[in-house]
This record gives C-alpha cells, structure tokens and sequence, in this order.
DNA sequence: TCTACGATTTACT
DNA sequence: GTAAATCGTAGAA
C-alpha cells in the first residue's frame, strides 16, 4: 500500500529513521523497480549547516520572493496555500531559497533532487510542512528481486547516494514530484524496523557543516549488507 | 558574466 | 590512505 501524506509531514528524524525498511517503487518501461530502504540521512535547515537552505548571510525578503516567483511554475501544482507558502519561508529570516533547494520547502512526501560532482544524482524525500526546508537524502536501499526483472540488465546496484539513482534511471525530471501522487516513482508500507536493529551514525561528505558534521542524523539498518558505509 | 566547488564514486599508491 | 572526473549552480564580481 503506498504510504499516505501523514507519514512524510512529521519530525523530520523520526521520518528519517522510520523510511528504514520501506519499500521505493519506480515504474520505468512497464517494469517495476523494488528496493528496501536501508540507510536515510536527514537534512533539518535552516539551522542544519549541511543543509541546502543554511546561510551565513541573511537573504533579503525581495530576493526570496524573486526567487520564488521566478521558478514559480515548476512548483505550483505541488503548493496547497501560496500564502502560507511564502508567509513562512519570510519569516525564517536565517532561511536561504535558491532555484535548486526551492523544492525542499514543499510539504513532506515531494523529492528534492539535484546533481553534486557533475555526476551524480542525489533522491531527497521532503518532510515536515509547507514552507519549512527538511528532507531526508536515501542513500541506499537494498534491491528485492522482481519477477520479470532482467538481472543482466541490472549492473549498477543502489548502494550509495549517487548508484541509487542511476540504478532507479532518476534525474532533474523527478524535482518536486510527489510520492503520494506519481504514476512513476513512489514509496509503499515495508518492513517495521526495530528500535534496536537502527544505527545512528554521523552524516557522510559534510566537513563543512562545523558542529553540525557531529550529529548523529544518520540512520540505517544494523548488519545489512546494502549500507553504504559503516 | 566568471569562478569555485560539491549531501560521490572510482582508481590508484 | 589520496586524487581525479565532471558540470550545474551559487555566490562573487
């Protein structure tokens, strides 16, 4: 059963750690593709220094709104309350919004992706509530083997960020699509993971982010073999 | 307009 | 352990 809108739109680490064993599904070319949850990473801005929405600088109301407006027709299917919508992201002063983190502000369950090193896609599911920029980054999920899946067509598998997404064919397309509507990508109720069989551990690829690199934001899922890093 | 760099992966020492 | 690939975006100029 795919997961309803109530799940994404809660405390952005409980859905962190919760999306541990649930089920990613993409649609492509009639088939569909399975794969477990096994290791999230969230992302809590603006106070999060490794978030996308973090900046030293205070950006003014009227570059947010420019900002907002210019890439307007990319996100208005997605916005229940326009109002609402730009209401909080000028009152988080310490907020930054840009052409690419603009989807993290959508209500939980839409994606937030984009490229890093020139080369890799990085799948982002929105969490908390319209307006508010949290996400939770999918770093690995462990691939359920499909009838009619054609194993030797499968050569990347999705064990980090970056091999998630060539393996599931997603792209820029895929920015802002809902999961709780898309005919091509969505998340279905997977396995219940135990409190006790949860690792937390710090986030990957974030030096940068001063005490917040210490965090403990990641979460995956003990002795499987699919994370990424242990 | 121009420059620097990154929520990674891979190859190599 | 270190380094290179690679390019759209963010931030500076």
């Amino acid at each position: 059963m795919r997961i309803k809108r109530d799940f994404y739109t809660r405390n952005t680490l409980i859905v962190a750690k919760e999306l541990l064993g649930q089920y990613l599904v993409r649609k492509y070319k009639g088939k569909l593709l399975i794969g477990k949850i096994v290791e999230t990473e969230a992302y809590i801005g603006p106070k999060d220094k490794a978030s996308h929405a973090y900046s030293k600088k205070i950006q003014p109301s009227k570059d947010k709104l420019k900002v907002i407006e210019e890439n307007w027709n990319r996100i208005k299917r997605y916005v229940e309350d326009k109002e609402i919508f730009i209401k909080r992201i000028l009152r988080c002063k310490s907020c930054k919004v840009t052409k690419r983190n603009l989807a993290e502000y959508l209500k939980g369950g839409h994606i937030y992706i984009y490229l890093v090193y020139g080369n890799y896609y990085q799948l982002n599911i929105t969490t908390f509530k319209e307006g508010y920029p949290e996400c939770v980054l999918i770093r690995s999920v462990e691939p359920l083997l499909q009838m009619n899946a054609n194993i030797t067509q499968i050569e990347i598998l999705p064990k980090g960020p970056g091999k998630l997404c060539q393996y599931f064919k997603l792209d820029n397309s895929f920015w802002g699509e809902d999961l709780c509507n898309s005919k091509r990508i969505w998340l279905e109720y997977g396995e219940n993971i135990k409190e006790n069989g949860i690792i937390k551990a710090k986030r990957i690829g974030i030096d940068y982010a001063k005490e917040y690199k210490n965090k403990l934001w990641r979460f995956y899922i003990k002795n499987n073999e699919w994370v990424s890093r242990k």
